[in-house]
DNA sequence: CGGGATCCGCCTAGATACTG
DNA sequence: CAGTATCTAGGCGGATCCCG
């Protein structure tokens, strides 16, 4: 059994899908790896995404530890960026070959499938 | 955007996580990365997944073309076995990958977290 | 600008019983 | 043995409106 911040997991790769997983996670995650984004930054990177989910998620996300909030002004307009942690990091070669396996099945034109 | 068996994805990333994400997907791919299981096997090795699900998740699978499913009897009681394809197989770095980040942080004992 | 509040649909996944 | 059938709950994610 695997435990991470409260919650248990039959499986190592359990405990990844866990803090990774969902509809939203790894892209948010992917296009922080370049760059700190603001809120709104990320909503044009992601404009499918509704501002109630995008929001969850990133909640989510600083509470695992993988990312990190800072808040720039005290008043409205506010400037909010969000960036990897130091832990978040760690990620950076599992959201790499995530997203690198999503770019060769795209570029395979589904070549190989269902053999 | 970005497209498989006609779904549709707005980031490579998310494509991946399309085809491997949910709760149990990338356990049934990496147990299958180092042997062939049959359904009962997979069962043991997954003891808290129920019956409907693993089924429901290893249908999802084969349509996905990630896994093949043989069948060696055609009465009752059968044998039925289940193993990573040739396009399944282009994923065992990225499961491998997902799964050393779980035992990862599961040996950090949390060390890194929240800076 | 960066969200929170509210309401809601749908899908994922669980529990249990049953079948070829 | 390897599933299917049925019912159900809970959570994820969407839509819309509102606020400091």
């Amino acid at each position: 059994m695997y435990t991470y911040n409260g919650k248990e997991y039959p499986c190592c790769a359990s405990l990844t899908m866990g803090l990774i997983g969902g509809k939203w996670k790894t892209v948010i995650l992917f296009h922080l790896i370049e760059k700190k984004l603001r809120y709104n930054e990320l909503r044009k990177e992601m404009p499918t995404v509704t501002e109630r989910t995008l929001s969850l998620q990133l909640k989510s996300l600083e509470e695992d530890g993988l990312i990190k909030r800072k808040v720039y002004t005290t008043k409205p307009p506010l400037k909010v960026e969000y960036s990897l942690t130091e832990f978040g990091n760690t990620l950076i070669p599992v959201i790499q070959s995530i997203a690198n396996w999503g770019i060769f099945v795209t570029k395979e034109k589904n070549s190989l499938i269902k053999n």
